[in-house]
RNA sequence: GUCCCGUUCGUCUAGUCGGUCCAGGACACCGGAUUUUCAUUCCGGCAACAGGGGUUCGAAUCCCCUACGGGACGCCA
């Protein structure tokens, strides 16, 4: 069934349409997965015969939504390869070519100003790597080439994989009533069938039909946009449809491609959940090694206006130290941190109602101020931790009576990163003045 | 409407030859723990083999029917 080499080439044959879509980025990778598995060769081609939708930015989303997953190709554009150029809109004498072999054997005719195919009547059978045997019959001739002389998607799509050699055909279960068109073409041109393999598609989270682009987390460049970590993309995508059998999610990218296959592929479709998806990108967040973490935030703490090149660096860090274990998402950190860095930060409504009807807010953080003394210079998560407990004790307090309020008027938030790591951060002269504030603020008569 | 594909917790899934599955893991949700909070960590809980017929000593696993879901039926790709 496989090209005359016996050699796995697989393609990706996206048409530019302005966004890269979740459903295509995910038949991408799978293809990727394939070739790289079996050290073959993936090819990107770009379907572009639809001219009223194509465009330069439309092929740069598309290229650079590739990339950013990390799905490398082997032949296609900016790469080249020997079966250039690879896209359809410059293969015209490809194409003329081998109507002209259909017209010679009596497989195409006009009608109607078009090129027309003319079935053969039989049954077409498709060896599916996933869905095993089907059955179909194409009962009516179809239209290969428009009436405009542009060539119509099956006819391109199946005379460009006999022309690149390709061996599999991986794409998305949408294609599986087409796949009869597509056989009878390749019988008609005498070449076997590649091997097919329909992967289950990507449905909606909520409600009937499969993901469309209008779908919050539909497009890839949106991922890109609010800084996921393409690694968890990628991870979580794999995990649509293909598993590595184990109870394993989170795995290595080179462990994945060992293990991938085309049996180990499901057949039902799945259901995108877009919480998943953030849950791993925090496991992701949480197992980068500090150095990675801290140049993906910075431009981020830049962006946001929170650092500069006048900022003092060893207290970025220690602050990025003490977020990245609580984040899921790198665009939560301006919000997560800001307080560090400014002190007109936001405080949190929620969290002040809170604190406020506590009732105990100002009695204990009064406490606290008028105990600091005692800690003369140390300032550091050990020296504050025993402090905060003997506080308590001497005081008949829960540690947590302290904590609840000093975070809140130091930070203006409920939660954040560890509470004595965070003092300890913020430093002893900030927290002081942050707490002379609040019981300023918000005693009696001045709520 | 016709044809094709599918059906395990709310969701993603494990479940190679039918027995060790009164069905395992993860997300979400709920509840605890760390005399220290929280979005982290750790424990625990909730929750599924679509239904009906077969085959078999025995079926989530095999067969049939029904129901439901998805897809394709374009001079879109």
């Amino acid at each position: 069934m496989n090209t005359s080499n016996g050699q796995v080439r697989v393609r990706f044959a996206p048409s530019p349409t302005g966004f890269f879509h979740i459903g295509g980025a995910r038949t991408a990778l799978f293809n990727w997965l394939y070739a790289r598995h079996c050290g073959g060769t993936f090819v990107l081609r770009i379907e572009d015969t639809d001219k009223k939708r194509d465009s330069e930015e439309a092929l740069r989303v598309l290229i650079d939504g590739m990339k950013w997953l990390g799905l490398d190709w082997d032949e296609g554009p900016e790469v080249g390869g020997p079966h250039e150029p690879y896209f359809q809109s410059k293969r015209s004498e490809i194409y003329a070519e081998y109507l002209q072999q259909l017209r010679d054997c009596g497989r195409a005719y006009d009608r109607d100003g078009a090129v027309w195919f003319r079935v053969s009547g039989s049954m077409s059978q498709i060896d599916d790597k996933i869905r095993g045997k089907v059955q179909r019959l194409e009962e009516k001739d179809f239209v290969i080439v428009r009436s405009d002389g542009q060539p119509v998607f099956h006819f391109v799509n199946v005379v460009d994989d006999i022309a690149m050699g390709i061996s599999h055909v991986i794409r998305g279960e949408d294609h599986l009533s087409n796949s009869s068109k597509h056989v009878e073409l390749f019988l008609a041109f005498g070449r076997q069938p590649p091997t097919f393999a329909h992967i289950p598609l990507i449905l909606k989270t909520n409600g009937p039909g499969k993901m469309s682009k209008r779908d919050s987390g539909a497009l890839i460049e949106d991922y890109a946009g609010r800084n996921y970590l393409p690694e968890a993309v990628r991870n979580y995508l794999c995990l649509l449809g293909w598993s590595p059998k184990d109870d394993r999610e989170i795995l290595p990218i080179e462990e994945i491609i060992a293990l991938f296959d085309l049996p180990g592929i499901n057949k039902n479709n799945a259901r995108f959940d877009e919480k998943k998806l953030a849950h791993i990108n925090g496991e992701y967040l949480r197992r980068m090694a500090f150095d990675d973490f801290y140049s993906r935030a910075i431009p981020l703490l830049r962006n946001a206006g929170l650092v500069d090149d006048s900022s003092d660096g060893a207290y970025v860090r220690s602050v990025l130290g003490i977020c990245q274990e609580k984040l899921r998402e790198l665009a939560e950190l301006e919000h997560f941190c800001a307080y560090f860095f400014r002190d007109d930060y936001q405080r949190d409504a929620t969290a002040e109602g809170k604190i406020i009807s506590s009732g105990n807010s100002l009695a204990s953080v009064g406490e606290f101020l008028a105990a600091l003394w005692e800690l003369g210079d140390r300032w550091d998560v050990e020296s504050l931790e025993q402090f905060t407990q003997k506080l308590a004790a001497t005081n008949g307090r829960k540690t947590g009576d302290y904590i609840h309020s000093i975070r809140f008027a130091v930070s203006g938030q409920s939660v954040g990163p560890g509470f004595y790591a965070m003092v300890a951060v913020i430093g002893k002269d900030r927290t002081v003045k942050r707490l002379e504030n609040f019981l300023r603020q918000y005693s009696a008569g001045n709520p």
